[in-house]
DNA sequence: ACCTGAACACCGTTCAAGT
DNA sequence: ACCTGAACACCGTTCAAGT
């Protein structure tokens, strides 16, 4: 190994990996521009050679969170087990990182990151025999509850840790787990039921390639 | 009218009032105890007489809020109108607030305001003849949901007033109104479906108050 | 009861200049 | 290519003191 390597001091990818080390273990509030500066032992006017600005770093933050949701096995496991599957995985992937969930949600909205997301729902929604538009909208209104609930689960974690929740604020005391398990699966209902899409049920109408659920016959 | 009424500069509820008017023209981001106070024509110190922190303020603000959620009328339509009606009205409050749904999600978290939310959808879920902790524990889920949804949506408005929301970068093109009615039937209808709670589908056990939904029999 | 004045310990970002 | 040094325009909060 070359002994005199050129004098590289640090990568774009190296500034993130340290931001990532602090998010985790001092949280969102505390993942300053001028904290990560010291914990790279530089002035922090350096850090905006590697990026234009700190919404920019987070953006790139939030891509490696969800790159990091665990591949869910493509198993034989009838329709909607893989959507409950992709939605626990995200949830994992979120409550990785301490505040994962609000760093998400909140690049998501600037439309700079956290797209995967998305696309990984709407492909196990999209399983179950919906068209991708409608596949697409669902998966938009699930990763809303999924970020909503993990946010908040989140948020009350850090809170204990410090000790100041006040008793009884809980806004309910289903264990964060179940809580979870059970807006999957309202979500996974309320796409199977035959009349959606519509405020009241009507017969599907006939001679279209989907129903009102926007679902395509099987093949 | 007395002439001559005490000195009395500011009160609480003045103080909030004026930040309400604060975040509305400029948004969280820029609702600084500096900008209030400057506001009020008063010292930042001054502040600290009303509010022990900004964030009793912030948790103020959300009660407020959510306190002016129009109140649905009773009608005779059939469950789960009611439920979706008392949604619509979450939405139109939050949105009456540039960054409502935000505030409010935050303050939730911390058990600290906004409370008064959850408890009408819990109800208006109620009347579908679910038992109190099964409603309640829907409600938390559906206003993750909105919350979300309408954070998102506040967020998008903002960053296209700047004009700075590159090209494509919605998560869906379904108008807000019309994805927010999206994932609240989606929500109502797995309510509404028989084998809710459990993760395979299963005759409800018999002999007991409720089935396997919490829903209780009409009375 | 309500506020001022001054301070403390911070922020994100810019920009000329160095190596 | 990567960083320093210095500055700009901010934050929330505390606290003694004033009226």
């Amino acid at each position: 190994m070359p002994a005199d390597s050129a004098p590289r001091r640090h990568t774009r990818d190296g500034v993130a990996l340290a931001a990532l080390a602090i998010l985790d273990e001092w949280g969102l509030a505390d993942l300053t521009m001028r904290r990560l500066a010291t914990s790279l032992d530089v002035q922090p006017s350096a850090l905006y050679w590697h990026f234009p600005n700190k919404q920019s770093l987070l953006a790139d933050l939030a891509d490696l969170i969800v790159a990091r949701v665990r591949p869910v096995a493509v198993t034989d496991a009838a329709w909607p087990e893989p959507v409950r599957a992709e939605a626990a995985a995200l949830r994992d992937a979120l409550l990785a990182y301490r505040d994962g969930a609000e760093l998400v949600a909140s690049t998501l909205a600037l439309g700079l990151g956290g797209e995967a997301s998305v696309t990984r729902l709407a492909d196990a929604i999209a399983g179950g025999g919906f068209d991708a538009a409608t596949s697409r909208r669902a998966a938009v209104a699930l990763l809303h509850f999924v970020l909503g609930q993990v946010g908040y689960e989140q948020q009350r974690l850090q809170f204990d840790s410090l000790g100041v929740v006040p008793a009884g604020s809980a806004l309910d005391d289903t264990p964060p787990h179940e809580a979870f398990a059970f807006g999957v699966d309202l979500f996974v209902t309320g796409l199977g039921a035959p009349h959606l899409g519509t405020h009241n049920a009507r017969p599907a109408p006939t001679g279209r390639g989907t129903d009102a659920a926007g679902r395509r016959p099987r093949a």
